[in-house]
DNA sequence: GGGTAGCACTCGGCACCTCTGAGTGCCAAT
DNA sequence: ATTGGCACTCAGAGGTGCCGAGTGCTACCC
């Protein structure tokens, strides 16, 4: 009993089911997948897989589905590496470009990626502590309300008001705008925190507790993981099958609300396969997502990861298609940043 | 036959079918709705409120279930107004309290609506053409880019890039940067058009060019309705029920991903009762929310509306407690961004 | 004239049945 | 190791009959 045929025989099932959301019977793979054997010996070999934890029967006389660990192995060891055809990396290629600032890259992206997957795509906004400080505003919104803008070189802003107790004297806002952007511009965001640290004792004792508010606000901003923004698309392509998942579907609708298990998910993703991380059902450690998997990618300016990108559907999902799909946009957004 | 019983009948129909989500015959609206008459009067009765195309029946030996007139009629003369429970209110009012930003303001009001209606919650951004510009900065991103910044006297904050023939002067940038905020600070965005148009004749010719390029970029910006920002939350309610309504899940949530006809579905409501628009069913003429209603209205930091606010359900939903949630949390999201 | 009681009628849904066919596991033969 | 054959299992489709909810109608009462 070759070990390389059971494998191909897991390949065919989990092609087959993902094509059919059908189980999948040993007469019809032989059929259906050119294996030059009878369907007495796929049995052997199903028996062997299921022996392995590699596929189930829903039923006694049901076909077989993969199960996560089967999905697995097929991502890992299995799967061929599929491209996106050539209009379609045009046609990506084309509408990043036109796109006129971050919200727009971000926005066309994942409206993008869930097109092209037919999946729920994520994109999480760049991380603000890898940016490079652009430009810091102070703007006053009232007698005691001040705006604390942060522009980052690849285009996010990121803005909070604060209120100080007494009402600051404009000319030290302005001393204190201008001290800031000359101690912080160009720096990455992560290296602020020790600079910014010893700016309240340049100012006159009086002003020092303003100061001292602003630069914690600014120091929050930055540490506000939570804060990280992602924008998600494609949800009604959970609803593409009325079928069993449609029962699935209200759990994941609710975990792609709570936008910090989605961060908390794609960051915690290692990326294994040719950049590109796969979790599998089960794999995401969270109950309503046991039946769906996640693809997902680093993008970033230059070369390093700045954020994440993924498409999220039923662990019955075209993988390698799947996976080519997020790798090509997250490449072409990538681009779209640098440019 | 008093057309006073009539609709009476028509309210314990409507009331009990939003309960049950079940036909309802005659007997059980006798029993659990106090009517002081007989089955038979209610059949009769029945009869003519569908003759009057007001419910309709699902199948012959069914109960009856209203239609869109029939909610329609409820909504405008027949439900009681309701009004949110003191320890909602007070919980309204802290969480609102607790914002930081106005993004913060926004998300914390759109999520509570989410969960005090169980339905799909819906606010759009404070709208740019309303609200004064604060402040307005330019920020070089790159030898020949710029970054244009408005910021709003709410707390908005819009950005744009812009890409330059060729390299500004940093000293006509500051100068230009000053000029636009001497000129536009304080002004609703609205009417800036025509003050921004005289402005590059206040330059050096060889400057003009750049500065008509920002201006235009400035007015493109305020033009854009478009642009116009929407937020969700509570999109798995739409999940809430697996039986028929699970059907029309997923047109729906195409319409939610579609934030143009959202936007133009809120924008066209007009305000009916008491402040508060309602769209039933067909009302919204839009295909994919045939069995949808929203309830929605505006809000707006000194009385005039800047955005609205609303919930999207099943026709089949809570009228009068949709609308006193919808109700209570705009007056609350107004208060929130006048202080 | 409006309300009521009685009655015949309709019809969806449920329980029950059977039958079919897909699919399996095992065994003996190659 | 592979294969054909065979007995076995079982979900799902299709058919049947019954029940009960609900109706509309008509005759009757106040």
């Amino acid at each position: 009993m070759s070990e390389e045929r059971r494998l191909q025989v897991l390949r065919a099932i989990v092609d087959d089911y993902v094509q059919t959301h059908e189980p999948v019977g040993s007469r019809v793979l032989v059929e259906r997948h050119g294996l030059a054997v009878s369907p007495a010996t796929i049995r052997n070999d199903m028996a062997a897989l299921e022996e392995a934890g590699l596929i189930q029967q829903p039923h006694t006389s049901a076909g077989r589905i993969p199960t996560d660990k089967g999905y697995r192995l097929f991502v890992d060891r299995l799967s061929t590496v599929k491209h996106v055809s050539t209009p379609e990396r045009r046609a990506i290629q084309t509408l990043l470009e036109g796109a006129v600032d971050l919200d727009d890259v971000v926005d066309r992206s994942v409206r993008l990626l869930a097109q092209l997957t037919h999946q729920v795509a994520v994109v999480q906004y760049p991380s603000l502590r890898r940016s490079t400080l652009r430009h810091l505003e102070l703007v006053p919104l009232g007698p005691t309300r001040v705006l604390v803008v942060l522009i980052t070189d690849n285009g996010r802003v990121e803005q909070r008001a604060l209120e100080l107790d007494r009402a600051p004297d404009p000319s030290v806002v302005a001393e204190l705008r201008a001290r800031l952007n000359a101690l912080a511009s160009g720096r990455r965001l992560a290296e602020l925190q020790p600079i910014l640290a010893d700016l309240p004792a340049a100012f006159p004792l009086d002003d020092q507790a303003m100061v001292r508010t602003v630069v914690r606000v600014v120091e929050e901003t930055l540490a506000e993981d939570s804060e990280e923004r992602i924008v998600l698309a494609g949800t009604a392509n959970l609803a593409r099958f009325r079928d069993d998942f449609s029962s699935t579907i209200r759990p994941v609708l609710e975990a792609l609300e709570e936008q910090v298990v989605l961060l908390g998910l794609l960051t915690e993703m290692a990326e294994d396969s040719g950049g590109v991380a796969v979790r599998i059902g089960h794999e995401n450690l969270h109950e309503g997502l046991a039946e769906t998997s996640i693809v997902a990618t680093g993008y970033g300016s230059d070369g390093d990861t700045v954020a994440r990108i993924g498409a999220l559907g039923p662990t019955r999902m075209d993988y390698p298609g799947t996976i080519a799909a997020v790798r090509a946009v997250a490449r072409y957004l990538s681009r779209a940043l640098a440019g």
